[in-house]
RNA sequence: CGCGGGGUAGAGCAGCCCGGUAGCUCGUCAGGCUCAUAACCUGAAGGUCAUUGGUUCAAAUCCAGUCCCCGCAA
């Protein structure tokens, strides 16, 4: 098979990797070099640079409104295009360009969790499963008919980056084998009466909220380690929560209190969230005891 | 040149503004006290203060350059 492969993120690495070597990748698309971090420099996405280990011809369209960028798809010649999380609008002269169509691989059980952000939202929404959909792609945003699906079990110990790696390896898995054998496939619809939405995620969303049961803010922690963290302020600085462990308290504080003096703060509901790691502004992530060794955190301090 | 913080003993920090004996909380080691302990007491070892140069009688501290780490913002 002739593949196009379209992504952005580093998870799709792992698919990446087993297209290459199942199959002949004819190219790769990605986001463009884009200016961020410190300095502002150029970075290229992780696809980009890893595509480029490989060989692959690399392809940063902005995005496929003019004739110019559809013709250079078509020419490809491909026989299928794989789609993950690679953040442009695909239009209906892509979708329907090679022999079987765009595919796309979504990280939840569809058509649960549609949109930007379902691994994180299994987590949050305390869910005891999610897992991975292969879909033949469609105008909608993933409302098309689903090839194959595999599930794999939440624990209160999953992060989000042990999620992804799992998700990431089983997706690559899953769309590898829907592509062997893609002319035995009958595609199933999407039932969109049960379909769920994700939204992005805001700046809002990081900062603790002490009002909240410790069991959810503690899925918060999870949902969003390592890449974003939760955090909370005091004196006026940013300290990231980077894992913590939540329990049943005995005494009545006000919320966000710190009950001792080893980071145990009060949550609503008669919890309290232990801060097991935590970073402060300017440093490196800390093992609560090591932190502690230099920062004081007394009991009856109010947190924000 | 997007903005900012930092590099001091094995770990985490203070000291720097205002130059003058290297300090705190731990850890390690030795001894003591305990039925006993991650508890307590006594003592010890362990630092070219990131690096290079400058100013000075004297630099962790002031000035300039370099390397590395991190936060914000995107």
């Amino acid at each position: 098979m002739k593949i196009i492969f379209m992504a952005t993120p580093d998870f799709a690495i792992p698919t990446l990797q087993t297209l290459f070597d199942n199959h002949q990748i004819v190219a790769v698309y990605t986001q463009q070099p884009r200016p961020a971090k410190r300095g502002m420099e150029l970075q290229k996405t992780p696809i980009h640079i890893k595509a480029e280990e490989l060989k692959i011809p690399v392809f940063t369209p902005s995005n496929f409104k003019d004739e110019q960028t559809v013709k250079q798809f078509k020419d490809l010649d491909a026989d299928i295009a794989v789609v993950y999380a690679y953040g442009l609008i695909l239009p209906s002269s892509i979708l329907q360009s090679p022999k079987y169509g765009c595919i796309n691989i979504h990280p939840s059980i569809l058509p649960k969790y549609r949109g930007p952000n379902p691994i994180r939202s299994s987590i949050i929404n305390n869910d005891e499963e999610t897992g991975v959909t292969i879909m033949q792609m469609d105008a909608g945003m993933d409302t098309g008919d689903m090839l194959a699906i595999e599930k794999v079990s939440i624990t209160d110990e999953t992060t989000y980056d042990s999620l992804c790696e799992e998700l990431s390896n089983l997706g690559a898995y899953l769309v590898n084998e829907v592509i062997n054998h893609i002319d035995q496939i009958t595609p199933t619809p999407q039932d969109n009466e049960d379909a769920t939405y994700t939204q992005k995620i805001s700046k809002e969303d990081l900062k603790i909220n002490w009002n909240e049961d410790a069991f959810a803010i503690d899925r918060k922690v999870r949902a969003y380690y390592p890449d974003l963290n939760m955090y909370f302020m005091y004196n006026g600085k940013r300290y990231k929560v980077i894992s913590s462990t939540p329990s049943y308290k005995d005494s009545i504080k006000e919320n966000g209190t710190t009950l001792n003096d080893s980071l145990l703060i009060s949550c609503n509901d008669s919890t309290a969230l232990q801060i097991n790691e935590i970073q402060a502004e300017g440093k490196s992530p800390l093992k609560t005891a090591e932190f502690l060794k230099g920062n004081k955190f007394p009991a009856d301090i109010v947190l924000e």
